[in-house]
This record gives C-alpha cells, sequence and structure tokens, in this order.
DNA sequence: TTCCAAAATACCCCAATGGGGTATTGATTG
DNA sequence: CAATCAATACCCCATTGGGGTATTTTGGAA
C-alpha cells in the first residue's frame, strides 16, 4: 500500500520536483500538488492524503494556517513542515497548530523520504537543526499554556461587538455611543459575556478574548 | 581531549552504570556522580563538567530546578535530560529551563554516548518518542510566552505581603483586617503596587504576580 | 399556530475598585 | 542636615461589577 502524499509549496520548482520524487519512488504516490491554502478543504477532500507536505511561506492562507485547519478537520492527516533554517517563531507556531514533525527545505530527497514514512508510521521526524531551534526558542522563557482550541463561549452576535469594543479600549460610555444603545445596555451586555467567559473583569475578559481570538 | 561528563541520578544502579561506561569509552571521562542536586553549585564547580546528564525525578531539588540553576550561573554547559516516557510536562518544563538534549531512560549505553556527543557538538538530540511527546504537548494549544525572569519590580516588603493577599482573594477590606492598617491604607499600597507593576486592575497584578512568582 | 426561550433593549440599587490628590511620621542615606 | 522613601491615613469622584426587574422582538418547537 503506497502513502498518499499532498504538497503544499509556492515554488513550482520545488513542487515539480518533489512530485516528481515521490512519483519514482515505490510505497510513496503523490496525490496533489498546490502552490497554495486557498481551496485547502476541497483540495484536501479530493485527494484523500494520508501525510500533507507543507510549506509555511505561501500567499494567501499560509502553512500555519492551513495546518491548523487541515489538523481541526481531518485530524488523522499527518502533516510534515518544511521549513527554512532560522524561523524558531514559525516552527513553534506550526507546532501548536498541530504539525506532525518537520524537515529542513534543503535536506537531500531520501531524508524526505523517511521524514514522510516516520509521519506516516505514527512518529515525530525532526531535523536536527528544528530539534535545535525549538529548545533555543523555549531556553529561559516561562511559558503559559492556555486551554486548547475549543473556545466557542456561544457568545451572540451582539456580545461579540462589544467584545470587540471592549479590547479596543472603551469604557462603558463609548460602547454605547459606538453601539447607538443605552449605557445600562452595554452593562447587561457585558455581564452576559462575563458569564459565558467565566470571568470577573473586564482585564481577563480582555485577555480571554485576545488569546482565543474572540474579537 | 575526553567529554567531561557529570551525572545526576538517585538510582544508585543506574548511577553506577552509568559512571562506569562512560571511565568505560574512550573519549569520555565521569567527573563526579550524585544522587541529588544539593550543594550542585560546588559540585559543578569541582567537577567542570562539559555536559550534565540529568535526572528529572530527584530528592530535594529536583532535576528541572538544578538545570535552570545551572543553566543561569554556567551556560556554556549542556545539559542532557534523561527522562521516561510518559511525562510530557517534565520534558516541557525542562525545555523552559534551558535544557540542550532529551535521551529516554532505557536507551541503549551507545545512544547515551551519541547523545552526550551531540550535545557536546552544540546539537539537540532529542529521542524519537520525546520529540513525540513533545509536538503533542503543544498541538491544539494556545501558548503565551513571557518574558525571562528580570522580575524585580523594587516591590517593598509591605506591598509584596499585599500583592500576596490580593493573589489569595482579599479584597481591600479583608486585607486591611488581616494587616492590621486602615482600608485606605490599603488602597494607597495597592495603588503603588499597580504602578510598579505597570498594570491597572487587580487581575492584572494577580496574573503578573502568578507568572513572574512575586506572591 | 401558539408558546417558549433566547436575545436585545433598558433601568434600579449598591458595593468594590481605580486614580487623583494631600498629609504625617520615621528611617535611611548622601 | 536635607532629601528621599516607606508606611500610614484620609479626601473626592468616576468607573466597574453584581444583583435585581422588565419589555420587546424573534426564531424555532410543541
Amino acid at each position: 500500500m503506497e502513502i498518499r502524499v499532498t504538497i503544499f509549496e509556492d515554488n513550482k520548482l520545488v513542487r515539480d520536483a518533489l512530485e516528481a520524487i515521490l512519483n519514482g519512488t515505490p510505497g510513496y504516490i503523490c496525490c496533489g500538488v498546490f502552490p497554495d491554502g486557498n481551496n485547502w478543504e476541497r483540495n484536501i477532500k479530493s485527494c484523500k492524503p494520508d501525510v500533507v507536505l507543507m510549506d509555511i511561506e505561501m500567499p494567501g492562507l499560509n502553512g500555519i494556517e492551513v495546518t491548523q485547519h487541515i489538523n481541526d478537520t481531518f485530524p488523522d492527516i499527518k502533516i510534515l513542515i518544511q521549513t527554512v533554517f532560522n524561523d524558531s517563531e514559525k516552527i513553534f507556531l506550526a507546532m501548536c497548530a498541530g504539525a506532525s514533525g518537520y524537515i529542513l527545505k534543503n535536506d537531500p530527497p531520501h531524508k524526505y523520504l523517511e521524514a514522510i514514512n516516520e509521519v506516516y508510521s505514527g512518529g515525530a521526524p525532526i531535523s536536527p537543526a528544528v530539534a535545535k531551534k525549538m529548545l533555543g526558542f523555549f531556553a529561559n522563557k516561562n511559558v503559559v499554556l492556555v486551554a486548547p482550541g475549543n473556545t466557542d463561549y456561544l457568545l451572540s452576535e451582539r456580545e461579540k461587538e462589544i467584545l470587540h469594543l471592549m479590547v479596543e479600549g472603551n469604557n462603558y460610555k463609548s460602547i454605547a455611543d459606538k453601539s447607538f444603545i443605552s449605557y445600562e445596555t452595554v452593562r447587561t451586555h457585558v455581564k452576559h459575556i462575563y458569564k459565558k467567559l467565566h470571568v470577573a473583569s473586564r482585564s481577563e475578559a480582555i485577555q480571554k478574548a485576545i488569546q482565543q481570538g474572540l474579537h
């Protein structure tokens, strides 16, 4: 049984080369090659890959966003990130988005094939240079982990608008003016927002909103 | 030139075995073996290791704390963490404390030697199983990185006491009662605390206090 | 179709919090 | 000795948070 691989890569030369390598090697089949993340869902559905080889830098939706989406929607698909040497921030973000492994962009073809095999088998291939970047990124930092992404707090549309205005720094009066409702109505909405977010102050709500992209 | 290795490991059998392996292999020398992190500074100073092989679980100071201290005081010494398979939280904490690599406790001796060599050469050896744990730990989490430790906000002793009482959930009145000062004095202290911490609300102050260990 | 549960609107009261002052006393220090 | 800081204490006032209640609209479920 072959490993089905879909490629996201904006550089045409690299894209064609990877496709040729995969299709020229027994045990691998390239089932889709795309230059960007647009229409990722349709593309993934039609390709049904086991493994996605993902470039981080792409026009439109970038590789990290596509990784997050694929991981949310098709959690069984393994995602192997191709990365350039020097970007620990992006490596870190891809990690949080649910990447299964990392490979350096100028690793030789046989490393690519090995890494694809390894993620397919449930492993976590990481190029030594990437591992070093990852460790360096966290060294001597204090890190706060925030509860995972299922952050549907069921805020109504109006509540989201008002939360957004709070994040922007408006007080009750200012929110009232901008929303064309009374001061007291703003307060009522805010109270509901606090209950739904399980917080008890403006600053906590703003924090939660920013951390979890509710605004 | 041999690689000088110091071992921290609470299990005597493992400790002796590692020492024997290192001293029995050309190119490696075991220059110190300790069952816990007590007196780590004196021990490190007398051993002058290139690489420290660190167990996480130890009585007294644990491996993560010792890692942090060594890394703060002797940043050139590489620290290789020995870990058991199933503890991603600890792996993560060791990463933040400045570990240079990870090896599984039941990896064979030659893996130990390779990993020691690799950290010594500036690499970041990570056992495949550890890499998988690491990625899994971050997948689908939102992470907030906090600036490192220069957290000397010059709070006075009294201010620290009051911040502590705030973290415990006391309001002004309650803080006043417990501190045997007036409500208004508490407010004055709190205002000063906010200025020093550059925050503007109770919840922000409490957060900062917890994140940075000010309480 | 009727009824119910929300969402959105609005107002009330009151406690707690935050920011701006001023002031006195004692200790430290240049 | 003067200056500064820490600790104490009080003032005023705006903002915020939590508890109610109430009306209207609206979108489904019985």
